[in-house]
DNA sequence: TTTATCATGTAAATTGTTACATGATTTA
DNA sequence: TAAATCATGTAACAATTTACATGATAAA
């Protein structure tokens, strides 16, 4: 159950659950992505289950919040999570399995557009990576190695992200042209 | 909903439920998996919405089998699915959360033990996946350019496996040699 | 005769998505 | 004053996981 975990890691500091959504879609949409309509109800679950505790928050601006601290237990709950190690073999890669099964469309000009589309939005995401690194870059000397360990990691996990949409975007390429080749045989 | 469209794909030709299982643990879990308790249901829901058929196996060996084919509907479904595009942005990589949270361990030892756990799983991943290349080449001298669209479009996802896997791994290396060299700085 | 594999399901719980509902504050 | 953003939630539905339940056949 991750999602828990991961909302446990984002209350470093005490935050609201808009904070916390915008946590998500700020910095960890690359691997995982959390609504409004779960994040609001698993804040209340994780209060009563003692992991969090929450006050009525102080806002110089807009209407009032809830502001939401993790508790020793909580902190115990992530570290455990982290100590049993790494989770592995649960992603869900839909455009794959779309991929798999590319066939079906008879039709090889098909093929080659659904992959040209697939290009594109892989070169969108490597941008707006790209992006983010040189932001942090310009904006922090101890970029990348001399930050403090909370940035630190999550580095570690921008770097990946880099080399992986990368990677993505080298096959999309090489796929075109293998469909091309075929198309030119016949 | 990618499932359905999944199993559609995997109804080229007629399966029961459990022929369904075992190719999703054969060919397709380096990016999505099924249980038997999700597949059955499924079945005979979409039996109902009228996108399958099915009748009593004929089965040489073994309990009664009920076998499932696509039908036109069924068909119109799946090619609806792929001439949509590509559905990108929804993966969850539970590890990546992991590391973005490894500060919270406190201890850049664990962290690194965290790390070789996870080059660990990517090193057997990455053997599976050239095993079944190796096994599907030797077995198929039309391996990879030449094999029928049926074939090839699938090759295609393992070509992108087995970059994606050696990219991890990779990474999992470059971690684990910064997360050393800030030990050694103290 | 025991173990592995074949074969099909149900039940309960958890997790996640989409739609709906409300209202304050800030900026243009 | 209109639109964007801040802020919190509920309801209904869909998807997924884990546990339970059953029994036949094949191979060692």
């Amino acid at each position: 159950m991750s999602l828990k975990h991961i909302m446990l890691g984002l209350l470093r500091e005490p935050h609201s659950g808009y904070d916390i959504k915008k946590r998500f879609d700020q910095s960890l949409r690359s691997f995982w992505r959390a609504e409004l309509s779960q994040i609001y109800p698993m804040l209340q679950k994780m209060e009563q289950d003692g992991l969090l505790s929450s006050k009525e928050g102080e806002s110089d601006i807009g209407p009032p919040r809830r502001v939401y601290t993790r508790s020793a237990k909580g902190r115990e709950e992530l570290t455990a999570w982290l100590q049993n190690g790494p989770t592995v073999g649960t992603e869900k890669i839909a455009y794959l399995a779309q991929v798999f099964f590319l066939a079906n469309l008879n039709d090889h000009d098909k093929a080659i557009e659904f992959m040209q589309e697939l290009r594109q939005h892989m070169a969108e995401w490597l941008a707006q990576l790209q992006a983010a690194e040189e932001n942090w870059r310009s904006n922090n000397p101890l970029y990348p190695d001399e930050l403090p360990d909370a940035d630190f990691f999550p580095q570690l996990t921008l770097d990946l992200g880099l080399s992986k949409v990368q990677a993505n975007l080298d096959w999309c390429d090489r796929c075109i042209e293998r469909i091309r080749a075929r198309q030119a045989r016949g």
